[in-house]
DNA sequence: TAAAAACCATACACTAGTGTCTTGACGTGG
DNA sequence: CCACGTCAAGACACTAGTGTATGGTTTTTA
């Protein structure tokens, strides 16, 4: 049989730098996380997910051991791309307190950062495993928050109270704005952290 | 074969009154809903339901045209037993304002009644028929909020504000509380509650 | 108490999915 | 140029799940 399947690839700018002969396991996961966002963990299957990159199951058991080696990527995935990345970046801005706030906020909601938060959270559910990732990811991300809002002035127990009701708003806002657009989201997103960064 | 199967059941009170030979549909619903829970859409099959239940798939084509007619059932139950039951209690409710919030607050917490929120709402992603249920209840909610707040003295635009932040806590709140006790999150949600509720 | 309705089991034919093993195409360094 | 590492196809044996059709048992109704 003739072996010329290439894929075209996309940079971080949407430009087109050329074809690749062959997926890596990031595709895979990548791929599988989508598949996770619309589907639930319960559709996270090799067979279909192979379908839908173009390959068999032949490709899929060279980079994972199993089906579960893959989920255990997909969390790693996650964990990383989606709450590290925020972190490292907002620590990078200048000013303080409230503009943070709102920066870290608007950040999320602009690159949909929260995406796959829902599908994730349904899936610890079930899953020690992912129980333990999402665990961890909420303690990270709730610890910074509530950080940015004593930076913002606030006492630590006060700060904690609104770091965690900005957090949790951040996780399920997306899912409350359906068919908005970007402009109504951000609308919405900085009179609820005007609302929190007011002093009383 | 013999038939004499017979499970025990329980009234509201959880006094048990005797014993009922035959499933409803509701007995299929509520387990499909624990299975949604723990599992998501995906985990939700017609055959290890009916093992879960003690039963063949012959009892489940008897109560349900099919896989889809459940689903849509569920999305039925979780609307009125899980929203319209709690807006029908508060508005029962004496006294106005802040209190009615805080007894709506805690009635979801100690009856769990965000339990299945999780899981519909990453449902929702990918199914159009979840999607649309998903969004109905969710503005029934983020409304009824919203109109509490404006009766607790806040101005149209920040009782949404406010109301929403409080609609979308008590939708991820059992996420980052997991393994805490009701009353370490009740402690939490008293002073998330004072935060929104207290005047600028 | 006989007929009707409600409820469930079982068998059948089918599709989807898992993991293993073998084979083969491509690419690169010696 | 060839040997080895990389990546993927394909076949195999298996389990899980769907929906239908049919018949049996229990409960209700008349």
């Amino acid at each position: 049989m003739v072996f010329t399947r290439t894929h075209p690839f996309l940079d971080l700018d949407g430009i087109v730098m050329g074809t690749k002969q062959f997926l890596t396991k990031d595709d895979w996961v990548q791929g599988a996380m989508e598949t996770l966002r619309v589907q639930g963990v319960g559709g996270v299957r090799v067979l279909s997910l192979a379908r839908s990159l173009d390959l068999t199951r032949g490709s899929f058991y060279w980079h994972f051991r199993d089906r579960r080696d893959l989920l255990h990527h997909m969390l790693d995935w996650w964990d990383r791309e989606m709450t590290d990345v925020v972190i490292r970046h907002i620590d990078r801005l200048e000013g303080t307190g409230s503009k943070r706030i709102l920066a870290l906020a608007e950040l999320i909601l602009r690159k949909n950062l929260n995406r796959y938060d829902a599908a994730v959270r349904s899936w610890a559910e079930g899953d020690r495993e992912a129980a333990a990732a999402f665990g961890r990811v909420m303690n990270k991300r709730l610890g910074y928050v509530a950080g940015l809002f004593r930076d913002a002035g606030f006492s630590p127990r006060d700060a904690v109270a609104r770091g965690h009701l900005l957090a949790i708003y951040l996780m399920g806002e997306d899912a409350v704005r359906v068919g908005a657009s970007l402009q109504t989201r951000l609308r919405f997103l900085r009179r609820e952290v005007r609302v929190l960064t007011e002093p009383d």
